[in-house]
DNA sequence: AATGATGATGGAATCGTTTCCATGAGCACT
DNA sequence: AGTGCTCATGGAAACGATTCCATCATCATT
């Protein structure tokens, strides 16, 4: 049934019409020293025969495969989608395979997947990483070129200096709630809640830094992965706290919950409740009302991530790209 | 710089320490007959030097590298994102790799991305086709394993052959466009118009079959892959036919691009305009008025297509997967 | 003219696995 | 006891590239 097939056409052969030997070969295809006139003859050949270097041959001997591995947490939340866009469009230009993996913001699944990445002889792998600090530092101690996107590892004691060492492409979290949360209390909020999932505890940080003494312990509250603990996350959040009247989602899956939570429970944006939501995306226009959300520009995450694996200059250092308040009409005074 | 490292475990570290030859040891680990003493002599030795295969060596030997390609036209799409996570869910039961390729709906790039799958000795893929019959034909001539999703490449001619082995999962469009028209010439509505996009030929197809005598060819437009030639079809239809009074969307960025031309324009929806949209995204919900939507299990595409590459069984035939006509509030009688 | 330096070249080793084949042991049957 | 059969087993040959190293030619310098 398989194809018995003609031989693929191998150095081998390209030697032998090209009259040469096959380290030859080997060195004129990759920009090695060579004759002119040898150069010619063996690039003659070579379009002759029609001659792929089999990437098998090569990575054996090279001990690595090439291509960049990307782990998301979900690639179908827009967000990730996005950033995935960046890393393909990024690896496509040094003509780089690139292997996607889903962690489900699971550690073990992560675990799991740089496993079989490990045994792939990948070594270049851009991450949205999910807690395990010590797996990490030993995939790096294992010679893994890892970069971290979107978020890095929380690195508790003695796995900090591998982990330091580790670029990050990360947007500026920080500064964008600052904005959103100086926005809110422009309009005269107080009680502002902040809607995170698992794995931002980053973005939780900042929101409590960013809060100050405004900061309601009461008011974050945490979701797991799927859409059904968001909803749940959310409505739970506006049964509890009536007093509520603004809250932050940290992610596009959050924000899709508590528009959906609020329409459910009869609390009316911006009426009642003033929503910005972690992440532009398309729908948030369509919303009605009109989302008002911190933008992050998430294929441009992916981009240079994937600029700082694939490029084998010198180590460069964390980059964090900047955010943008864009105001719609989901937020309104408080009453 | 790069790490010295020691040495990763081999197989003949195993079998030296086993004290067998590397045969036996291969022989054992990937199933082969060997005594019961030997067999746990080569599983203590494996565990107690933690020995993981390299699959670099593995793929050179049998010609093949393993884990399996999918190309998409866009992964930023909601749904092709859902039947990219399908095929990996389904991709991690079996331990296989997913290398993703985005085409862009675009026959070159296309070409360009199975080129570098050959180059990598990927034999496995699946794929949403762009159109060129020639290319996919000598791919499968080639040995390359291929599953359609989605779509299939419209044979014309002399591929037909080569073209019709390969298996396909895909919606059936059919159907669900006729559940559609059913329902909107139920609601009185005669001049319904199809917002569709390069490759969807077979979803035009389909459209004008179920639609019959009532056909209008000016009704059905194109867009290429992007957000703004999405929104400029639709805004150039809803200006050039004020006798519209429905349209279907053959996709969820042709529907939002729809939903925000409508907007506009001042074309109400559905007062004005009843709208239905291909593939059901979780907006479709949250959007005003909620959108009504022909549902496609995306995810579950994904993970069939997985299935039939993956599954080493005999050739399985093309498959089709139900869609579903889902009632929001996009829709009323015509006026 | 002898020596050294430089540069092009090809043979052979190497990467880690699987698989072909030959060997030898054990056993049953004549 | 001899013959034939079935098994477990290990040595060695692939697979296709890169790269070390030795060889040889050419040319400049003393």
């Amino acid at each position: 049934m398989s194809t018995p097939g003609p031989r693929r056409t191998t150095i081998k052969d390209v030697a032998e019409l090209a009259g040469v030997g096959v380290a030859t070969v080997s060195r004129v295809l990759s920009g090695g020293s060579a004759s002119a006139e040898t150069r010619e003859r063996v690039l003659d050949a070579a379009t002759k025969l029609d001659y792929r270097p089999s990437a098998l041959g090569r990575n054996l001997r090279q001990q690595r495969s090439g291509g960049v591995a990307l782990l998301v947490p979900d690639i179908t939340d827009g967000f990730y989608a996005r950033l995935c866009d960046g890393v393909l469009s990024c690896a496509r230009s040094y003509r780089e395979p690139v292997t996607i993996g889903v962690t489900g913001d699971d550690a073990e699944q992560e675990a799991d997947l740089v496993g079989g990445l490990l045994e792939q002889s990948m070594d270049r792998i851009i991450a949205v990483p999910t807690g395990d600090g010590e797996m990490w530092a030993s995939a790096v101690r294992a010679g893994l070129n890892v970069v971290f996107a979107d978020r890095r590892v929380w690195s508790p004691g003695q796995h900090a200096r591998a982990l330091d060492e580790v670029p990050a492409v990360l947007t500026d979290d920080r500064s964008g709630l600052r904005t959103a949360i100086e926005y809110l209390t422009g309009l005269g909020h107080r009680k502002i809640g902040f809607l995170a999932r698992q794995g931002m505890s980053h973005r939780v940080a900042a929101f409590r830094e960013a809060m100050g003494d405004l900061l309601d312990e009461d008011l974050v509250v945490f979701a797991r992965a799927s859409r059904d603990s968001a909803y749940a996350a959310a409505a739970g959040l506006f049964q509890r706290r009536a007093d509520l009247t603004a809250v932050i989602a940290g992610g596009n899956m959050l924000g899709e919950a508590a528009v959906l939570a609020a329409r459910e429970l009869y609390v009316r944006i911006p009426r009642d409740l003033s929503l910005i939501m972690f992440d532009d995306v398309p729908w948030a226009e369509l919303c009605s009302p009109p989302l008002t959300v911190i933008a992050q520009p998430a294929s441009d995450v992916g981009y240079r991530a994937a600029e700082l694996v694939l490029r084998h200059g010198r180590r460069p250092r964390t980059v964090s790209l900047p955010t943008e308040l864009i105001v719609r009409s989901s937020c309104a005074p408080r009453r």
